[in-house]
DNA sequence: GTCTATACATTGATAGAC
DNA sequence: GTCTATCAATGTATAGAC
């Protein structure tokens, strides 16, 4: 072939896409190794051409995953303002489609259960989002608890069965949100 | 035996409460069959005298921990005042031992992956403890917005490696819900 | 009710042919 | 680099002896 070493370069990349979807939507330890090279054509055994362990792939989507929901962030509430976000991310459009979302209600208590080197990957992707936040609303704190108040209201939202409790708790946190902000 | 179903009730009760803390800890996909009845001095194929599957389990497990977790939070935040509370919840050791915490950090997110009933169980259950604290904060949407923060707060800050970043993520919380209360 | 044994699927990972 | 085949371990669940 030409261009080997790009090939492979877009392989690795497509796999870490792919699985990072995976993972978000039914998450990472029941993502198998068969089921991810299948995504891309491939049979299971290919995948340690790409990875040294799963761990490694756990590392790169922690890395990717959290660097796609920065740039969100940052476009979305620099944009406007707080409000924008808040309608995108507490929308009944987000708990729906969890592969497509913020990695966060969805990778972070499996990265609790991980070994430190994922947590560091975590920890670092997360600062970055909480200094982007903060730069926008002026406040350290309110960032923090912004983050953690979305965060923790997708993912309680996503495990209750009723939608009109589900819109209740998104919109409870988004006006509530809005309300602090304005004093 | 003289007591033959009180002892098996006694015996279902122990698993509950033990697939609980298991589950907390390191997940519920990841407790196994064999080692939950191990923790109870019995073999794997003994558990389906007392479950007719682990889906049965699931939902005892999420309906006797949400209980606790209400009784809890009830006594906590009634007995003071939210300080009380915030100060439990969002504290180091909370973090540590996710087996004697609270089941909404470390459950929630699987649950956004099982079936209905066992989001119906898990709705029931917060839906209880969004009342208490209403009734608490005298604020439907406040009430909320405070479990929101407190669980993702805790649940981000477990997949964090440095204990500092860790606490400025939680008093950052705690404060901020602190000040919102005094307005 | 609990035991052992077993069935059957799936997991992460490795070896060697091509 | 990818394939097939295979490994050892683990998963849920069932059957039949005691």
């Amino acid at each position: 072939m030409r261009y080997p070493q790009n090939r492979k370069a877009e392989t690795r990349q497509k796999l870490i896409e792919n699985a990072g979807a995976l993972a978000k939507k039914e998450g990472f330890a029941t993502t198998g190794v068969d089921g991810l090279m299948a995504t891309v054509g491939l049979t299971g055994g290919a995948f340690y051409s790409h990875f040294d362990s799963k761990n490694e792939l756990l590392l790169e989507i922690i890395k990717r995953e959290l660097a796609v929901s920065y740039e969100r962030i940052n476009q979305q509430s620099s944009q406007e303002n707080l409000a924008n976000f808040l309608n995108v991310y507490l929308s009944p459009s987000h708990l729906k489609l969890p592969e497509m979302g913020c990695a966060l209600p969805s990778l972070t208590t499996e990265v609790g259960r991980a070994d430190d080197s994922a947590k560091e990957e975590f920890e670092q992707g997360l600062v970055k989002i909480h200094h982007s936040l903060t730069a926008q609303l002026g406040d350290t704190q309110q960032a923090w608890a912004v983050i953690s108040m979305v965060v923790g209201s997708v993912s309680l939202a996503r495990a209750m069965k009723n939608p009109e409790t589900q819109n209740a708790l998104l919109n409870a946190c988004k006006e509530f949100a809005l309300k602090t902000e304005n004093e």
